[in-house]
DNA sequence: ACCTGAACACCGTTCAAGT
DNA sequence: ACCTGAACACCGTTCAAGT
């Protein structure tokens, strides 16, 4: 929030850019109460008149593009390799989900918004696949599994996201087996101090994995 | 798309009503082009102006809620019970996945809004977790073996419904190994005349289930 | 109770004018 | 090249009037 008042015309220091634009959109998502944000509250954040913004991004599509951006780095930089193929993409999915869970509002326009050509997240990709290969996995099955898992991670994530009595069966007598089975399930996760979110992400990813691991043992040398 | 003009006042028989109003929501969803609807093309093609469409719908949120009643009870019919519990959640994953499948541009929508207190998915819910308890697992783990399943569902759902060239990595030069992967796995999809994405989904919950048995066998008596 | 017609509200985007 | 200010466009929602 910038409080000094500014004339008409081109300033003597550029006061924006497409990566601060960026950051400030995520601050205000994760700040804010519902899913999107508004080009104004943007501008106003930056100090700014919404006008600005078309300066240095084609518009509000673009900015989630950056935010994309932002977000893959974070998982590049959190993911350390393993040489076990098991292990780096696990850890992989963990850090992916991980950057997704720390701004939920993201996730639904995210996971719609196509990869643009200049993305980190096709170098990620290029490595995973590597591995997988060399693990004896063919170059088609590589991109399943990544796909699958990517799949299962954006599921996920999006499940984090929702509102917390996204599957809530409330009062509802027509359906007691569930409904104590979600009481049973939170009970448990606030037992352990964790989201109950994150039960059915962990208790997912390690069963894709054990399925992948005796898929790949019991194939065909 | 009726043609006939209405003039203002109460009609003699009622034109709307809400599942009306959702399944031609739904039908505009599946014909256009882009991911929405807009309540005018809405009212038009129910031969009705838009505020006429407040008198059954409390808004478009509220068309969308009907829209998935309408998926879920397909699911319910598509799914065929049965004895095995791995068998019974991998049929009920399959034909929800279908059911979103069949009509992609709902499923970044649905997926996160709140499941209502009428809805028959929670009924779907209850059966599952009654076999999954009655197959070994405890009621919390039955949740999030549900919720688990469920999120890779739906993450498959959008990987089918986003665009084709989601991840393409076009004329990059610089991740040669991810280029040729994802050509293969065109190739291998286009080979057994199925889209890319089934591929990845039939592997992916496959893989879940080998390794959820695998778990559940595993654990002590 | 349920439709029409007109108005309102919100918000993303454009563009000439200014330095 | 980059900001301001004003206008425009689109679309969901409301509401009085009419039968």
């Amino acid at each position: 929030m910038v409080s000094t008042t500014r004339s008409v015309g081109r300033p003597r220091v550029s006061v924006l850019s497409r990566r601060l634009i960026a950051e400030t959109a995520l601050r205000l998502l994760d700040e804010g109460e519902d899913a999107g944000f508004r080009m104004t509250d943007l501008a106003r954040a930056l100090g700014v008149r919404v006008s600005s913004l078309y300066n240095h991004v084609s518009g509000k599509s673009a900015v989630y593009a950056e935010i994309r951006e932002i977000l893959s780095e974070r998982i590049g930089e959190d993911a350390a390799p393993s040489p076990h193929w098991d292990v780096a993409l696990r850890d992989w999915a963990r850090a992916y989900r991980a950057a997704f869970a720390a701004h939920p509002s993201t996730v639904a326009v995210l996971a719609v918004l196509p990869v643009g050509e200049s993305s980190m997240v096709s170098v990620a990709y290029n490595d995973l696949v590597t591995q997988l290969v060399s693990a004896g996995w063919t170059p088609a099955e590589s991109m399943n599994i990544i796909v699958a898992v990517e799949s299962f991670i954006l599921g996920s994530a999006l499940d984090s996201s929702a509102p917390q009595d996204m599957l809530d069966p409330g009062g509802r007598t027509d359906v007691p087996v569930f409904a104590a089975a979600y009481e049973a399930r939170r009970e448990t996760a606030a037992r352990d101090g964790v989201a109950p979110a994150d039960l059915a992400f962990t208790l997912g990813l390690d069963a894709l994995l054990v399925g992948l691991r005796s898929q790949l043992a019991a194939r065909p040398v």
